[in-house]
DNA sequence: CACATTTGACCCAT
DNA sequence: ATGGGTCAAATGTG
C-alpha cells in the first residue's frame, strides 16, 4: 500500500473517530440538535470515504520499508534520518498518521496526566493568523529507541480554554513507568510557554483546587484493564494552594494544561506515576476511578467509536495475514501502533 | 555535567 | 515567495 493512501484511510478515520468523541461531548454538554446531526454528517462521510478507500483497492500493497546499501532493512529512526536527503532528491515526505485531539478545559482546572509517555520540545513558532505559538514536541526516546512519535500543541482560537494537539505518528518506544521526572519537567515546560496570558485563567484554576474537580477521560480503547470510557474524580486538601509549589503540587493550574499534552491523555494515566513524590507523601489527595458511561445516545457513539478502532485493528490484521511480497512495513507498523497507543482521541476534557 | 528548552536560521512543500 | 516544520547553537536547570 502507498504510503500516502495507508495515512489517508488512518486519516480519515481518525477524524471519524474524533468527531465521535466531539459528538459524545456535545451531547454530553448539551449543544443543540443540528451540532449534532452536522457531527453525525461528519462522521458517515468519514466511514463512508474510509470505505470507498479501501474498496477502490486505493490501498496497494507496498514496500515502505528501507533498505541499507548491504539489503539489511534500517531502523526507522534511521529511516527519519534520511528523510531530507530522501526529499531533496525527489521523494516524498513520509506522512506519518496524524490526528488532531482537543484538550478542553472547563472552567475548572486540568490535571497533570502521564500516559507513560515523555515529550521534548524542538521548537515553538508563530502561526500566521493564530494568536498563539504553535509548539512542536517529539517523544523523548526518538534517539534512544527510534520512537517517531510528535506531537503539535497549540492554544485555541476560539476558545482559549481548548487546546489543539495534533499527534503525528505513534510510539514505538516502550512506555516508561515512571514519568516523575518528565512531567514535572514538563509542568515547568508549561509554564513558561504559557506564561502571564494564564493570569486570569489561573485565577479560576485556583479556585476550582479548592473546591474539587471532575476529570474525564472520553473515546479510551484501551487493551489494558481499564475501562474503556471512565472518569476519574478527585478531592483536594483544602491547603491553599497558593502555598504549594508547582513542582510539587501536581495539579498545579501552570502544570495542568501542558501535561495533559505533554505527557498524554492516556487512560492508564491516573496510575500513581501522576504524583509528584511529594505530594504522594503528603496524601494530598485521593483519587477513586468511577466508572460513568455517558447517557442518551453516548452508547451509539461509544459503539461507533469502538467501530473505528475494530477497522483500524482488523486493518492490520489483514494487511499482515496478506502473503505479499511487497507488504508495506509502514502501514502494519502505524496501524498496530495506534492500536498500541489507544489512539490518543482520549483528550481529557476539564470539567468544572 | 547531562539533559532540557529557547530561538533564530534554515529547509522544503505549496 | 511564503509559511510551516525542523535543526542546532546558545542557554537554562537540577
Amino acid at each position: 500500500m502507498e504510503i500516502g493512501s495507508s495515512s489517508m484511510v488512518v486519516d480519515e478515520m481518525a477524524r471519524g473517530r474524533e468527531m465521535a468523541r466531539q459528538l459524545q461531548a456535545d451531547i454530553d454538554s448539551g449543544f443543540s440538535v443540528d451540532t449534532c446531526r452536522a457531527l453525525v454528517k461528519e462522521i458517515l462521510s468519514a466511514f463512508d470515504k474510509t470505505i470507498s478507500m479501501v474498496t477502490s483497492g486505493a490501498m496497494t500493497i507496498g514496500n515502505g520499508g528501507q533498505q541499507a546499501a548491504d539489503g539489511t532493512e534500517l531502523p526507522p529512526w534511521s529511516v527519519a534520518k534520511s528523510l531530507r536527503a530522501e526529499n531533496s532528491s525527489g521523494k516524498k515526505r513520509k506522512m506519518l498518521p496524524k490526528w488532531t485531539s482537543q484538550v478542553r478545559l472547563g472552567s475548572g482546572p486540568g490535571v497533570e496526566v502521564g500516559d507513560g509517555y515523555s515529550w521534548r520540545k524542538y521548537g515553538q513558532k508563530e502561526i500566521l493568523g493564530a494568536k498563539h505559538p504553535r509548539g512542536y514536541y517529539r517523544c523523548s526516546h526518538r534517539n534512544t529507541q527510534g520512537c517517531l512519535a510528535m506531537k503539535q500543541v497549540q492554544r485555541s482560537e476560539e476558545n482559549p480554554l481548548v487546546f489543539d494537539v495534533t499527534y503525528r505518528g505513534t510510539h514505538t518506544c516502550e512506555r516508561r513507568p515512571s514519568a516523575k521526572a518528565s512531567a514535572s519537567r514538563d509542568s515547568l515546560l508549561l509554564q513558561q510557554q504559557q506564561g502571564q496570558q494564564q493570569q486570569q485563567q489561573n485565577q479560576d484554576l485556583l479556585l476550582s483546587f479548592q473546591t474539587g474537580l471532575k476529570v474525564k477521560t472520553e473515546g479510551l480503547d484501551f487493551k489494558s484493564p481499564e475501562p474503556s470510557s471512565s472518569s476519574l474524580s478527585f478531592s483536594f486538601p483544602s491547603t491553599p494552594v497558593e502555598s504549594l509549589k508547582p513542582e510539587t503540587l501536581t495539579f498545579s493550574p501552570s502544570s495542568t494544561l501542558d501535561n495533559c499534552h505533554l505527557v498524554g491523555c492516556g487512560g492508564v494515566a491516573f496510575s500513581n506515576e501522576f504524583i509528584s513524590p511529594a505530594t504522594s507523601e503528603s496524601n494530598y489527595f485521593s483519587m477513586s476511578p468511577c466508572h460513568q458511561m455517558s447517557s442518551y445516545g453516548g452508547q451509539a457513539l461509544q459503539a461507533a467509536e469502538s467501530e473505528f478502532a475494530e477497522i483500524i485493528s482488523a486493518a492490520a490484521t489483514c494487511t499482515s495475514a496478506t502473503n505479499s511480497p511487497m507488504l508495506d512495513m509502514d502501514f502494519l507498523l502505524d496501524a498496530a501502533d495506534l492500536d498500541q497507543a489507544n489512539f490518543p482521541f482520549d483528550a481529557c476534557s476539564f470539567l468544572s
